[in-house]
DNA sequence: TGAAATGTTGGGGCG
DNA sequence: ACGCCCCAACATTTC
């Protein structure tokens, strides 16, 4: 018997008569490393662990389409893992402080415990929610279990938020020694449940449509799915990532954004699993595979600490010199970029991966993103939003960073003269045209010296392939050169 | 985690 | 053998 077996055993024995304690699921939907489930069961209490859907709690960022497929499934896998240990998972709708409140008054709960989160909405909503209970002399325990580093951890010499990712990382990296992560339950005390919860049914996150049925081939939600994720990568994709990260025909990626933004594993196991895979090779062996995966994790945790730090760039810019900036709306323009239409096949593949699997590769994001920004000057907001209504792995600091960072406007932000070249970014990162043949099928029969910019092929090369362009597939929608020079004008303006 | 424009260098062809 | 030109290759600057 371990340490902590001890531990839990010795409140074991008084815990046949202790009172409940509550567990609220959040954006931790596993049970490994779960510093707040280990809290609440090592508290010795029976265990409630509830989740509460509650999406006008996360104001205007109540999760997506897809972000809503993902979590159903991910739901009913975690439903399914406590089963395995005799306990219910409990499911309720309606708001979550009246949820608690009904559990504490009906089920006589003496504590409740969570995981913190780091949305702007969800840190007032804890906040208040907090201060409610211990209003109450209700035990409140509240733990980091989505970070390496949480945000008010580290801060520049001046004592500001970072706002520049290498020092900020070099920050982290020195100061964070992540640990061994904590063991899944192996047993725990259910508690009489006397309250009437619901069904995950009953939250209605499934689509209407079938849309979702790609989604089934491509991605297993759950903890589960994430580990199995993750050791795949280890053993077959990091020594490699930093020569294959950026080629999206690939699986030079870990693809593992979905799992981390729902907690199906956290960080730290990331990071253990990583350090592990190092220490069983030879010593002093450069790992350059590792630092650059690491490193993104690292732009992970960037994206949070940014988030807390500045909760409006949700919706607004973080540079000032970004307000009144002339975004050209256009209904039209921004449909034909989200359907996949635009006449750049390296964009429309990437739109169409999106549309089709809730993923987008990320050297891809960014091309489609400066796309939108830069050559049709739609504003980066409409990016966010249709990300976070498309993408399975939708998570509000990522996304907000990552839309702002290739805007120009957020936090360590291209500068405003760095416009991807749509046709160059394609030749170098999907050379033989996998990646566009794969997504943009109409063009498959194309050579792979006129794939990415088919409106430049001859005649006869087009009909060989079968492509009559403005029929089968579109003309390019701007000239990128043309675009490339109005979007420079303006961003000069305002610099 | 950019691309284009401009500058520099050096080898080879050629008168 | 020399100077000149061209231009690819690379480096630097600029947007």
């Amino acid at each position: 018997m371990d340490k902590m077996a001890l531990w839990s055993g010795r409140h074991t024995t008084m815990a046949s008569n202790s009172k409940p304690c509550l567990y609220l699921h959040r954006q931790d939907l596993r049970l490994e490393d779960n510093p707040a489930l280990t809290a609440a069961i090592d508290s010795g209490r029976p265990v409630i662990p509830v989740f509460v859907w509650a999406p006008e709690e996360q104001g205007d960022w109540s999760p997506g389409a897809a972000s809503r497929w993902w979590l159903h499934h991910s739901l009913s896998r975690l439903a399914e893992a406590y089963k395995k240990l005799n306990v219910e998972l409990l499911f309720f709708k309606g708001k979550t402080a009246e949820v608690v409140d009904r559990l504490i008054a009906e089920n006589d709960v003496e504590a409740v415990y969570w995981n913190r989160r780091y949305e702007p909405a969800a840190v007032e909503h804890d906040k208040q929610l907090k201060q409610s209970l211990k209003d109450r002399e209700i035990e409140v325990h509240s733990f980091n279990g989505a970070l390496l580093c949480e945000p008010w951890e580290v801060e520049t010499q001046q004592g500001d938020p970072y706002q520049v990712f290498t020092p900020f990382w070099k920050s982290v990296r020195q100061k964070i020694k992540p640990g061994k992560p904590l063991n899944a339950p192996k047993e725990m005390q259910s508690a009489k449940i006397k309250v009437k919860s619901c069904q995950l049914d009953d939250f209605g996150l499934l689509p209407k449509l079938d849309w979702a049925d790609a989604f089934t081939d491509t991605w297993t939600p759950g903890e589960e799915g994430a580990r199995e994720k993750l050791s795949e990568f280890i053993k077959n994709g990091i020594d490699d990532y930093k020569e294959q990260r950026d080629f999206p025909a690939g699986r030079g990626t870990s693809r593992l954004s979905p799992h981390l933004h729902l907690g199906e594993i956290s960080p730290t196991q990331v990071w253990h699993a990583v350090e592990v895979h190092l220490n069983r090779k030879r010593k002093n062996d450069g790992q350059p595979g590792a630092d650059s995966y690491l490193s993104e994790i690292g732009w992970r945790e960037f994206g949070y600490h940014i988030l807390y730090h500045f909760p409006k760039t949700t919706d607004k810019a973080l540079k000032s010199n970004f307000e009144g900036f002339p975004w050209k709306y256009s209904k039209k323009n921004l449909r034909q970029w989200q359907k996949g239409n635009t006449g750049y096949p390296i964009v429309d593949a990437g739109m169409r991966e999106l549309w089709e699997t809730g993923w987008m590769h990320n050297r891809v994001r960014m091309i489609v993103g400066s796309f939108l920004t830069k050559d049709l000057l739609l504003s980066w907001k409409k990016g966010a939003q249709w990300f976070w209504d498309t993408l399975v792995d939708a998570d509000l600091a990522n996304n907000t960073l990552g839309w702002q960072w290739v805007a120009g406007s957020g936090a360590d932000a291209a500068p405003y003269f760095r416009i991807f070249n749509p046709i160059l970014q394609a030749e170098r990162y999907d050379p033989k045209g996998e990646y566009v043949r794969r997504w943009v099928p109409e063009l498959a029969d194309l050579p792979d010296k006129w794939i990415h910019k088919p409106w430049e092929a001859p005649d006869e090369v087009l009909e060989k392939a079968g492509v009559t362009l403005g029929e089968t597939y579109p003309e390019p929608m701007v000239d990128h050169f043309e675009a490339r020079d109005a979007a420079l004008g303006i961003y000069k303006k305002i610099k």
